[in-house]
RNA sequence: GCUGAAGUGGUGGAAUUGGUAGACACGUUGGACUUAAAAUCCAAUGUCCAUUAGGACGUACGGGUUCAAGUCCCGUCUUCAGUACCA
């Protein structure tokens, strides 16, 4: 019998689907175990080999856990909305929903041929109205809560209102826009409703509120922060601008300490931590408020260094400050508004390309000192940003680089305030070892007193106190796109208003295209608004719409982290009793959180963190019951395609050169399908030239040749379509199986790195599996038998298990792998027919290959899957090394060998060692004073 | 610039707490089997010197600690990732 793994394969997928090995149940006497990936986006191109590696990972752990013991819940389903999805409809008119099914129906039959354990009974997707359903009660929830920063949580909107109306807002410490006017209750009781909802909706945690906003004119709709990468969207690489429009916002602002406090409770890579602690960007300082002579408005800057205070020797204001045009002097009017305007038009990637350049111009205003009363001028420059702080800088050019540059530049003073520092050439921006000198009050203190001290003489004046500011922004939430969540909004009198969630869901129409309308309206604009409010019984009756203008329900639809943030709860409840509840309560008690997350690190600002935050809010609704939800999270690092290149040359398109021809020539690189190169990197001319989609291209193409072969370029790149770099999964499981598409992903390298795929190399583990397949059976079927297992069997067996579990309890699947093999080597040599060796092997060896192990589990008598099988036990005993000698090394000059246990004692050693002191010392003429042993290994005596 | 990770054969990569560097695999070379090819099996494979025995050098580079350093410390260089006028 040969090892057919395509029948084994596919005989196997299908009993566990019939069987539902891997469904998980809410109720279990053993411990639970939550394996998440994060959920794919079907895109059109279906799944290359990159895809599944993180996939294989987190199913080899899942069925590991199942075989410690564990209730393991690892469920699939699919982010489903999105943008590719809906340019696909603005193209060929088809429907967003119609490409997506098609899509997953890809998604699902190339996953089920790789073999996972997924309990498919979950699977969610965020396109289905039955799950965003949830979403929009979600997002409900958040318009109904406001932050409390007394008690430190997210609070009914109710407990606000009565608070408003016994006591009015003073009182009241909320995460909240910074310009709300203070009123008292009977204020707030003669309040009209428009004027209170306008009010409450400045408290909200999720708001409607005219801001700045990435607008991407190419993309038709805005982006958050997260989504723009070098000041180009991250989709499509198009330019983005800066733009003011009314937009929903999630008040994410609002937990940026509890953002930050979380991540020290959870299990995450340091660098990924680093990344949010860096995206929250805490800083610890001061607010100033500076008078502005002759106007009775004030300035208000945020600095770290109030200690610095005496160094101030002018201002800086972002252009785009509100005070800039009321305290221009006529004489500087013209000089500011160029500048203005020329910064405008600025895009911010040139403002981030150039940032050597310094710029600014003088308004002829001046603020006053609060301590020494001295006139201070105010500059505007675009070097300070209006969306940081407050949009205002005090500069201290002797301890800023950037204030110092721009002193110099426009000859402002750089009054000294460091004892001893040297500010000839450079600011002295270090606050460690520097006293403050010059400074009235606080010559002689160091940094800390210092600001301490500053911060009291502030608050005594009331012109500052102590502040932290925060880098992290509240995140956009509306987007002007079709293929989204619709919100559950609609108006009156332009205010928004929750739609009842027994109407739940709001169903997206059906528009004719996908395009924004006309008007420049989101493509929901081109609904018909009145039939969809009945269609999807919305209910938005009639009295209540009679005085809207435009449109009764919100055009605009939720971005793609919507869905994303909770879909992990979704999972917790069986589908069967989805009805009525995002998941049940039980279910949530039961699964809490997740314990292990596998997904890309590209997740670390946008998905992440997002998901953290409106973790927090149910958890403080009281919806569920985790502050985190994702206790532990490993980067799957990617697997990159091998690109090849044709040279051809630049004046005569049809003559290619081959890779070691083209030194001195000048040739244009070009991708070709990798399929036609082969090993050596030689190109497959004839196939090239009849390829079916290229072949026109090549057809009178001449080669120049080298050793009678056209030799490809290579480069290592993100696999992708347009590169032809890329393999699918599917043809690489019809020639190796999945088994052996698995084990080659793992043994590629660490999951956590880079690393480029190579076809050539699975022959390696494909090659193991035939081994394996040879252990167990021969030519007359199977040949395990009831043996005495030997005792190098044993040994062979118990060293696997225990790397093994080492090896999957630290994500090291690459080592394992060649464990694997090893034993298989070793076992075959020792003619190994032993059932009682086998049996656990497959074991062991059934969480990277479960296809085999299944099937040979099968063999062997087994009615049960594998995946019920317990972990075999390591017996430290068998261990016992009798042949391997270990070398003593003395003084680095002299060895000896001893002969000792693998698995002997720390004591043992020592006394072993001791006992062969005396001869050591013989022969060296030395007595040894110390020695240091190490179990199983080398043992050493210092001299 | 800042932050984080890393640098080991022709290649991917191994190497608990410092303890025989290069496991395992790919590739390459030679051999067996075969009419031949494929498949399979066996052997060799860090570099240099030597017919052999053996020796010298080797984990980016330069130092240091130690009986012992890929691993620890100091300095330098390079690569990758994230971030970027954050006051």
């Amino acid at each position: 019998m040969t090892y057919n793994f395509n029948d084994i394969e596919k005989k196997w997928q299908n009993y566990w689907a019939t069987q539902q090995t891997f469904k998980a149940s809410n109720q279990s006497d053993k411990p639970k175990y939550y394996v998440l990936d994060m959920f794919p986006y079907p895109s059109g191109a279906g799944l290359h080999v990159g895809h599944p590696l993180g996939y294989i990972a987190s199913d080899i752990y899942a069925r590991y856990k199942r075989h410690k013991g564990f209730n393991v819940l690892h469920p699939q389903g699919y982010d489903s909305f999105g943008l590719p999805a809906e340019q696909y409809a603005i193209q060929t008119g088809q429907h967003p929903a119609v490409t997506t099914e098609t899509n997953i129906t890809t998604y699902r039959r190339q996953l089920d041929q790789i073999g996972f354990s997924f309990d498919w009974s979950r699977e969610v997707r965020t396109s289905n109205p039955e799950y965003y359903k949830w979403t929009q009660w979600i997002f409900i929830q958040l318009f109904e809560s406001w932050y409390n920063n007394d008690t430190n949580k997210a609070e009914d909107i109710k407990t606000l209102i009565s608070k408003f109306e016994t006591e009015g807002n003073t009182n009241v410490n909320a995460a909240c826009d910074d310009d709300i006017a203070p009123f008292t209750a009977a204020e707030w009781n003669k309040f009209s409703s428009e004027e209170q909802q306008d009010v409450l909706l400045k408290y909200r945690l999720t708001y409607l509120a005219e801001t700045e906003v990435n607008w991407c004119p190419a993309l038709g709709t805005v982006l958050a922060n997260d989504e723009i990468v070098n000041g180009v969207s991250e989709r499509g690489g198009h330019p983005v601008v800066r733009k003011k429009m009314t937009q929903w916002s999630m008040r994410i602002s609002a937990y940026a300490e509890r953002l930050l406090q979380g991540l020290e409770t959870i299990d995450w890579t340091d660098s990924l931590k680093e990344s949010q602690r860096n995206w929250i960007g805490k800083s610890v300082g001061a607010s100033v408020t500076f008078k502005v002579n002759g106007y009775d408005d004030l300035i208000d800057v945020f600095t770290t260094r109030p200690d610095t205070i005496f160094g101030v020797s002018f201002m800086t204001l972002a252009p785009e400050h509100e005070l800039v045009s009321k305290i221009t002097t006529p004489e500087q009017k013209e000089a500011v508004e160029a500048y203005i305007e020329k910064t405008a038009k600025r895009s911010e990637r040139d403002r981030m390309a150039d940032v050597k350049t310094i710029s600014g111009v003088f308004t002829g205003a001046y603020a006053e000192h609060p301590f020494s009363k001295e006139p201070i001028p105010i500059w505007i420059g675009d070097y300070v940003l209006a969306s940081y702080g407050t949009g205002a800088v005090m500069a201290v050019p002797c301890g800023d680089q950037r204030d110092y540059d721009f002193a110099k530049h426009f000859d402002i003073a750089i009054p000294n305030i460091f004892e001893g520092a040297d500010i000839s050439k450079e600011a002295y921006a270090s606050k460690d070892n520097v006293k403050i000198a010059n400074s009235d009050f606080l010559d002689g203190m160091n940094y800390k007193k210092a600001s301490k001290r500053v911060i009291f003489e502030l608050e005594k004046l009331g012109q500052g106190e102590g502040k932290t500011n925060y880098r992290l922004r509240d995140a956009v939430f509306s987007r002007q796109r079709y293929w989204g969540e619709p919100f559950p909004v609609y108006y009156v009198n332009g205010m928004p208003q929750m739609i009842d969630q027994a109407h739940l869901p709001i169903v997206l129409p059906e528009v004719e295209k996908y395009l924004p309308t006309e008007e420049g309206e989101p493509p929901l604009g081109r609904a018909d608004v009145w039939a969809w409010c009945t269609e999807t019984n919305s209910v938005v009756s009639n009295d209540k719409i009679n005085n809207t203008t435009i449109h009764p329900l919100e055009l605009n639809t939720m971005p793609g982290w919507a869905g994303s943030s909770w879909y992990f709860f979704r999972y917790m409840e069986d589908a069967a009793n989805r009805d009525g509840v995002f998941a049940s309560e039980d279910a949530l008690k039961y699964w809490e959180n997740v314990d292990l997350y596998i997904g890309g690190s590209e997740h670390a600002t946008g998905h992440l963190l997002y998901s953290r935050f409106w973790v927090k809010l149910l958890k403080d609704r009281g919806f569920v019951n985790v502050e985190e939800p994702f206790k532990k999270l490993i980067n799957q690092g990617m697997i990159l395609g091998t690109s090849a290149f044709v040279y051809r040359d630049e004046n005569n398109p049809n003559l290619y050169y081959s890779q070691g021809l083209i030194e001195d020539k000048n040739v244009l690189p070009i991708h070709v399908k990798v399929q036609y190169v082969n090993a050596s990197d030689e190109l497959d001319i004839e196939g090239l030239k009849t390829d079916g989609e290229f072949g026109e291209d090549f057809k009178d193409a001449e080669f120049i040749l080298e050793d009678g072969v056209y030799k490809v370029g290579r480069d290592v790149e993100k696999m992708s379509k347009s590169k032809y770099n890329v393999v699918n999964p599917d043809s690489i499981c019809a020639d190796y199986g999945a088994d052996s598409l698995r084990l080659y992903e793992m043994f590629l390298g660490p999951l956590e790195q880079y690393k480029p795929w190579n076809t050539a190399g699975i022959t390696g583990v494909h090659n193991f599996l035939k081994k394996l397949w040879k252990l167990y059976v021969n030519d007359n079927g199977l040949k395990v038998n009831d043996a005495e297992p030997t005792k190098d069997n044993l040994k062979t067996l118990h060293k696997t298990i225990k790397k093994v579990q080492e090896d999957i309890e630290n994500f090291s699947f690459n080592t394992s792998v060649s464990t694997f093999m090893i034993a298989v080597n070793e076992l075959s040599a020792q003619k190994c027919t032993s059932k009682s060796i086998l049996e656990p092997l497959l074991v062991l060896i059934s969480p990277y290959a479960p296809h085999i192990a299944e099937e040979l589990w099968n063999q062997l008598g087994h009615n049960e899957s594998i995946s019920t099988a317990a972990f075999p036990e390591f017996d430290a005993s068998h261990l016992v090394e009798s042949s391997k000698k270990y070398p003593i090394s003395f003084n680095g000059k002299m060895r000896f060998t001893l002969e000792l246990p693998m698995d002997m004692s720390k004591d043992d050693i020592e006394k072993t060692v001791m006992a062969h002191e005396k001869t050591i010392a013989q022969l060296d003429g030395r007595t040894p004073k110390k020695v240091i042993v190490v179990p199983g290994k080398i043992v050493n005596i210092v001299g």
